[in-house]
DNA sequence: CTGAAAGCGCTTACAG
DNA sequence: CTGAAAGCGCTTACAG
C-alpha cells in the first residue's frame, strides 16, 4: 500500500502541492471550489499527513512527556490518568517514564525526552534527587516545564502540588483530638521536599497543642510502601510501650503497620490510633478501615497538563509567561484506625 | 540558544555536511582523522540530532504505542511498568493510551497512533470491543503489532497471555478441594474473552469434580470493580442462603464481596470460602487476606514489548516473521479466604 | 487565485 | 577519502 502524500492528490487533480496544501488548510486564498476538489480527493484516497514533516516543519512534536517516580502506584497512576486524559482531548500525546526513584536515570529521562523535541514536560521528583541541574537545563531551553507533587522549591517554573504541611498539620491535630498524647511518625526519606514538609507539620500540630517533640518517635521509610512499614512497625514495638497514635507518610505504610498489629494482637485503634496518608483504594478495604488525608491524584494530573499547555500556548505566541504554583485542598477523611 | 546542525559543525571545520554526517556514523569511508576532527566538535559544541528529520528520514520514530483499558489497577500498570522499562533500554519510548475500557475510545486511539507513526502497537483490549476491524486496519498497514492479556481470539498477530480457562480451573478446584459444595462465580461483562475463558474454566473444574452448574450462582460484574463485588454479593444474600465459596473475576471483586460479608459478619472463610484472581497488592492487605491467582503483570509487559520489538527487527530486515502466542504459567496462592 | 521555490535537518547513492 | 546532489513530505513567503 503505497502512502498518499500530496504529490499524489497534486498530480491526480493537475494542480501544485502548494495549493494542495493551502487547499487542505482552509487558507483564505484558495478558491472555494479548489478547496471542494482538494479534499474530496483526500478524502477518497484516505490522506493522512505525514507527521514527521510536519513536525520538522513546524518543530513541534505534540508530544509531551512525563517522569513519574513509579507507575504501580494508586496516586501516580491517578495523576496519569489525569493527564492522558486532558492531553488526549487536546490533541497531545504522553511520553511516560518512571524514574523508579532513582537520580540517574531520572537525569536519563530528561535527557531523553529533550532530545526527542517534546513541547513540553512535566515531572515528579525521585526521592533521591539531590541536585537540579537536570531540570535548569529543561529550563534554559525553553522547554515549557510544570512539576507536581514531588517539586523542587529552587527550580523557578509552575508547581501543581497539595500543601503538605498544612495536610500533616490536619492529620496529626485529628489524632491529638482523638485522644493521642504521644504520636510516632513514620516519615519518607530524608531528601523529598514532601517528606520534609509532612515530617514539619507534624511537629508544628504537636508544639501547638503543647505535646513535646520527641526524635526517638520518628522512624525513616526509605522506600515509602508496605514492607517499610512493617519493619517500622516492628521497631517501634521494640523501642516504646507507650505510644498511643502514629502518624505515617502515606497509607502503604500504614497499612504494613497495620498488618503487624493485627498480627501482634494490638488493637487498632483501642490502643494505638493510625493515620495514613493519600487515600489509596487499599485505605477503605483495610480492617480496620484507615483514616487518612485526601490528595487528589486526577486533579493534579489535570491541572498539570491545563498549566503546561498555557505555556506551550504562551511560548508559540512569544508573549510572556509567569510560572504559577496551584495548591489543591486536602482534607481528613476519617474511617475506623482513629 | 541556537540549535547546533550538521551544517554548522561542517562551517566550523571547512567540510561537506555529508562527511560530518558520515563521520559521527562511524562509516567506513570515512578517514580516522576527520572522524576525531568531527566528533571533538560535535561534542563540544553538544550536538544532538534533530530527531524530527532523522524520523522524516528514516521513516522511524522509535516511539511504540500502548492502549491500555485503565491505568489506575494494580495489573494493568504492572504491565506498564514491564513494558516501558524495557523500551527504554532498547532505545524505545512508548506514548500511552487509556481506552477506559471503552470501544469507540479504542479505535480513535488506534487512529492516533497510526497516525502518529509509532514503530509498533502494543495493545490490550476494551471490555466492549465488540468486533475488530480497527485492530485489523494496523495489520493492513504493516504495523507491528502484539496483544496481551486481553486479546482477540480473531486477530492474526502475536499475543502475550495466560491460560484463563486453566488459571479459573486451578482456582475452583482449589474451592473444591477446601471442601466447598456449592461454588458462586461473579464474572467479568459478556464480551471479553478473558471473562468467558474464566468462567469457562469454572465450569468445567465443577463438572470434573461432580458438581452440578447451576446458572443461578453466576453474577455479572460489568465494571469488575470493588463497587460490583458489593453489589454481587449482596444480591447473592438475597438470593442464596446455602453458597459455601465463591470464585471472583477479578480480586477486587473478591475485596468488594468480602468487605460485605465482613460488615454483615459472615465469616470467611468459615462459612464462605473466597477465591480472588491476579493477586492485587490490596489481596495480602485485608483480613481475611485473599486467596487468589499470580497474574504476571510485570513479565506479561516485558515478554510483549520483547515481541514487538523482535516483529519490528523482522520488518526492517524485510525478513519474515510468524507471530507467536506466549503464555505465562499461573499458580494459585493460598491465604486466608479459603 | 495559483504555483515555483526555498527550506526544515538529516541520510545516502553516486561521482570523482 | 570527500562532497555535490537528490530527496524524505510538508509549509509558507513571495511573485505573478
Amino acid at each position: 500500500m503505497k502512502e498518499v502524500t500530496l504529490k499524489q492528490i497534486a498530480e491526480n487533480l493537475g494542480i501544485s502541492i502548494t495549493t494542495v496544501s493551502k487547499a487542505l488548510k482552509d487558507y483564505p486564498d484558495v478558491s472555494a471550489k479548489t478547496k471542494a476538489r482538494v479534499k474530496e480527493e483526500a478524502a477518497n484516497l484516505n490522506y493522512k499527513p505525514n507527521v514527521f514533516a510536519v513536525n520538522l516543519r513546524t518543530k513541534e512534536s505534540k508530544t509531551l512527556g512525563l517522569i513519574i517516580p513509579e507507575v504501580v502506584h494508586h496516586f501516580f497512576s491517578s495523576v496519569i490518568n489525569g493527564i492522558i486524559e486532558q492531553a488526549e482531548k487536546k490533541g497531545y500525546l504522553v511520553i511516560i517514564l518512571q524514574s523508579n526513584e532513582n537520580f540517574e536515570l531520572e537525569k536519563k529521562q530528561v535527557d531523553l525526552l529533550i532530545s526527542k523535541r517534546v513541547d513540553g514536560i512535566m515531572i515528579s521528583l525521585a526521592s533521591t534527587t539531590a541536585e537540579i541541574s537536570h531540570i535548569n537545563r529543561i529550563k534554559e531551553l525553553e522547554i515549557p516545564l510544570v512539576m507536581f507533587d514531588k517539586i523542587s522549591k529552587l527550580v523557578d517554573c509552575s508547581k501543581i502540588i497539595i500543601n503538605d504541611r498544612e495536610a500533616a498539620y490536619k492529620a496529626t491535630k485529628h489524632l491529638i483530638d482523638r485522644g493521642c498524647k504521644r504520636i510516632a511518625h513514620f516519615r519518607g526519606p530524608l531528601l523529598p521536599q514532601n517528606s520534609i514538609d509532612r515530617f514539619l507539620g507534624y511537629k508544628k500540630a504537636l508544639e501547638d497543642h503543647g505535646i513535646t517533640y520527641d526524635s526517638s518517635l520518628i522512624y525513616i521509610c526509605e522506600r515509602v510502601n508496605y514492607e517499610d512499614g512493617r519493619k517500622a512497625a516492628q521497631q517501634l514495638l521494640e523501642d516504646h510501650d507507650d505510644v498511643d497514635g502514629i502518624f505515617t507518610n502515606t497509607d502503604l505504610i500504614a497499612v504494613g503497620t497495620i498488618a503487624v498489629f493485627n498480627e501482634r494482637g494490638i488493637k487498632v485503634p483501642e490502643e494505638v490510633s493510625i493515620m495514613g496518608f493519600s487515600n489509596w483504594f487499599v485505605s477503605q478495604a483495610i480492617t480496620p478501615s484507615l483514616s487518612t488525608v485526601d490528595q487528589p491524584g486526577y486533579e493534579m494530573g489535570k491541572q498539570t497538563f491545563k498549566m503546561l499547555r498555557k505555556e506551550i500556548k504562551a511560548k508559540k505566541k512569544k508573549s510572556a509567561f509567569t510560572p504559577k504554583t496551584v495548591t489543591l485542598p486536602t482534607h481528613v477523611i476519617q474511617r475506623n484506625s482513629t
